[in-house]
DNA sequence: CATGAATGAGTCTTCATTCAT
DNA sequence: GATGAATGAAGACTCATTCAT
């Protein structure tokens, strides 16, 4: 049930985890609690196939942008994949941080990583069709401390400056564009947008 | 009372935050309900004082490894920051990432992010004082943006191998070295240690 | 749910308020304390839902005499009157006594005192309608007054002969009569009945 | 201890009964609960005494007022004890109340009635040397009639109008007068202060 | 299939009382 | 005698989960 997500997402970024119980969830989703019962198992099911699709949401923003990169340049193309990172922030903040902070990662949740994973994955063969213009030993480490980095620096970003103006956020894209690119290329200075 | 910090860590990294029961912490702690409420006054406050301790722990360190790089040159001073941070996250893994997954950021809890704020300012000194030799616009913006990367990969390579070699950890420390000093002073190429 | 104010009755009598718990009441009226809570939001509002029921059963009784008293003479309607309250207090004389002496008078109990009010408007209006045949200054005083004094008196023999025969309780009724009467009339002798 | 028991009556009137804690009673006292213990074996004996202490300082006022009455006419014997009545309820309302309303009557509690054993002693012995002025059938119910009349009635005047004014504390004790005159001597009328 | 009343284990917290120092 | 830390039974209340209708 679609609507049993919807819910869950309402009441979560509402009232936080810990006061969102699948007794409120049902209600505010207009169903009962069998109801709820009879499409995930149990509550933990549900945050997790919550999480699922909200990935999903996330991971095609993520494609799509890569897919538009192949043709740009590498400071181009890694401006474009930060940017599609704060977008993909951008999805649903309040959201993204109960999943980050308040959600307990146990069990099935531990799929939660299943967006990473695939994420670096995405980057990593995109890394590798480069591999000419860029100056990195192991392609896995370097993948990994690039994820890492891209997604921390835009989660603080989007947490402590969420209504931050497009000046705000360029500039923000710049510097972390300069970071990585830095990392990748260090022979070439990295050019700022004009 | 020291016990009951330590029954606290514990069965919080044993069991996570969810079903960690005062009563349960007591009886870890080899005392009765009433006695930990006679030091502390809620839950959360025995929660706060366990993450103040354990910051405490760790801004010990940050400040003494921040002593001694005052007289080495940049490169070596920033292996010599990252490598801190990773010994900082070594202090007590479990625990520290029971700290930044599961426990709610709420009322006196918010004292979580004392850490950040004084890591932050720490930081920042050190990279006015070098100022001359480092080519950055905004000293905030920079700040943060070296904070929050070099805790996010720190925090991920103790999670994800909780067991590194020091030759692991070696190059790990290289690779965040060289993507510091690449963001700080693009002219020069980073050496790596011998 | 009316067997939950049952037990709560039941057990109010026999333990007194303090030993009322929640999860014994849910167990005399065969439910778990899940479903008390299901109908009750707390404790105190279902003490509250008990005194406004048990309220409402007294009121009952008090507004029929009334009616049936329009026709009499002064002294029969106040003999009337004064039997009426000792009715109302055999309702349930040990419930009665619980909510008089032992239940707390806060928050939403505030409420005990809603019988009083109307008591006190039922008089009022009946004092108002025969004012040519009293002798009273103040209507309003002498109403609460009036109503006080029956009440305290009433309370205290059934509190203390809770078994009283016929006999005994008719010789009551004939003094509180004769008070009250000397009060509202004091230049008629009462008759006492024959 | 006295202190034991002015601050036992400071936390009861501050806190009402149930938040009174013997913990914080010790240290409103200035000294240790086990001290408390040492002096009084549980907290219902504190309390009883509580109560023992403050009856006596009434009892006292009646005495002397009773003393004062013996050479009165019988208006203005009634007149004097109704104001001794409230002059007693003004020893401590606010500690009354809680009695009244909160105390829960149990095991030595009991003593609670003591008072009004004691009272009704001096007042029936008032009406018997009396007893040629008055018409009354049984002295002992008159006399308890009288005694929980006038004692409900001040008790509801002192707890509603904490702060009456002279004046109007003199048209109560006029109307209570009245009250009581009317149901002693019938035929008379009462004669209200000049 | 849907419903939602019922369940009851488990949570945090309080407080009268004890007893070693 | 005084102290006050320690005790732990008990209480109010929550919520994931079940199941008869």
């Amino acid at each position: 049930m679609e609507a049993l997500l919807d819910a869950t997402a309402r009441v979560l970024t509402r009232e936080g985890y810990d006061r969102a119980s699948t007794n409120r969830i049902a209600s505010v989703a207009g169903v009962s609690v069998g109801s709820l019962y009879q499409y995930f198992p149990n509550k933990e099911a549900l945050v997790a196939a919550l999480v699922a699709r909200h990935n999903r949401e996330i991971l095609e923003l993520a494609r799509d942008a890569l897919k538009e990169v192949a043709s740009l340049d590498l400071a181009a193309a890694v401006r474009a994949m930060v940017r599609a990172a704060v977008d993909a922030h951008l999805v649903d903040p309040a959201l993204h941080r109960i999943f980050a902070e308040q959600v307990p990662r146990m069990g099935q949740l531990a799929k939660i990583e299943d967006l990473e994973r695939e994420t670096f994955l995405l980057v990593r063969s995109y890394l590798e069709a480069r591999r000419k213009e860029i100056s990195i030993r192991d392609l896995d480490t370097a993948t990994s401390i690039l994820v890492t980095t891209v997604e921390a620096l835009t989660h603080q970003f989007v947490i402590n400056k969420p209504d931050a103006m497009d000046g705000d956020r360029d500039r923000f894209i710049d510097e972390v564009t300069r970071l990585i690119l830095g990392y990748l290329a260090p022979h070439r200075t990295a050019k700022p947008r004009k």
